[in-house]
DNA sequence: TTTAATTTCCCCGAATTCGGGGATTTACTA
DNA sequence: TAGTAAATCCCCGAATTCGGGGAAATTAAA
């Protein structure tokens, strides 16, 4: 007996390829694909999966809408997330919402049949850095003394990059931090450098959005 | 340069092979195995690991306690914990004292190297049905928050703009937006502009900032 | 005192973003 | 049915950022 699966991704290529996948391996079987969920109910209902799989980032009614939708109508149906990113509060709210696993969209074919086999099964399969973060939300309610710990890790960010930092944060050009911080364009793109080699990214987008979230600056 | 690894486990048996296993793989390197943790402290400032395989069952100081000294004096060093059931409360305790891993007894031996791998990166392999039991710790305490009332200044913006936002926030750059969304670079350029129309800003940065603080993207 | 880290400045070429146009299709609505 | 909003795609030129180099002065630490 095959188990059958129904995806819901917006990503069209995605969606085929994982329905060749899925439907061309033995003991599993397309139950149904859909490109939305604005037809939730409808579709689950038409398709009878064993298992969902479920982007989290669609539009219109987001992915983890959609499990809460789906745990409360047919709450013995296992959803498992897929996702482009690991983001917190995603990772979060969808197992909130209900979600039996959590894996990126960059998960190799053949790992992605074991995880909806241990799905199936009842199992929970998470890649390891979404684990973590998991394991993070459980872990955290425990420790208020460690703060100075926690602060002391801003990324070894020296006073005058975590300075050039807060101006890109607050919309900043290159030049414009220059002019502020009164130092040439040139040493303002050394300190960039710098950071983005401290931050772990290799763009202004990322640097700014992990400052905000990692409270850097503020 | 190996991923030192250093094993408490009473099972003689079962530390021998672990030994053989790890210490005979390239990329691994035993640091050290002990049969009890009595000399925890000294045994991990003596064999200096990158890792620590923890049982869970040990006779005298059991394995929770032993994962609560190693957090709270080596703080940086990933323990995983090795138990032979999977028992509820046993899960939830090791997390809690800071366990980064959680594998079974009759994990394969190159899952075993694999999880190694995994925890020494950041990640918390964990197996699915322990994956699932953690999940349901954080799924019990469902609170119903009042949070979407706040976020309704979106900005009127629509849902692809908030797609192509979120993306942005990821880090993602134009090119990548394109394909991640099936459209083209051109077309995330007409959202984008669009976003800044709306946003009231001209550069990534501020759109990435402006996104964060109100919330607009999740 | 020698090393290491910080802060400062410069160049080049490639990649990316920005501003300001224009255009088509679809879908909803007045 | 005409009009509007959304989503899609295209071009040009200017401005900006990125990666990978190098280098010098100051300061802190070992």
């Amino acid at each position: 007996m095959a188990i059958r699966v129904t995806i819901f991704d917006d990503n069209k290529k995605l969606l085929d390829s994982l329905d060749i996948l899925i439907d061309g391996s033995p003991g599993f079987q397309i139950a149904g694909t859909f490109p939305n969920i604005s037809n939730l109910i409808a579709d689950i209902e038409k398709s009878q999966p064993d298992v969902i799989l479920m982007d989290i980032e669609m539009p219109g009614i987001n992915g983890i809408e959609g499990v809460k939708i789906v745990k409360k109508h047919f709450p013995k149906i296992n959803v498992m997330m897929q996702t482009a990113f690991e983001n917190d509060e995603h990772v979060f709210e969808a197992i909130c919402a209900g979600a039996s696993g959590y894996i990126l969209k960059s998960t190799s074919p053949s790992r992605i049949l074991e995880c909806i086999v241990e799905v199936y099964q009842g199992g929970s399969p998470m890649s390891p850095t979404v684990a973590r973060k998991v394991l993070g939300f459980l872990q955290t309610p425990k420790k208020e003394s460690n703060q100075s710990d926690e602060n002391k890790d801003d990324y070894n960010l020296t006073n005058r990059e975590k300075e050039v930092l807060s101006c890109l944060v607050n919309g900043l050009s290159y030049k414009m931090i220059a002019d502020q911080c009164n130092i040439t364009y040139e040493t303002v793109r050394s300190h960039m450098k710098k950071i983005y080699e401290k931050l772990h990214v290799a763009s202004m987008t990322e640097a700014v959005a992990k400052a905000i979230n990692k409270k850097i600056v503020m």
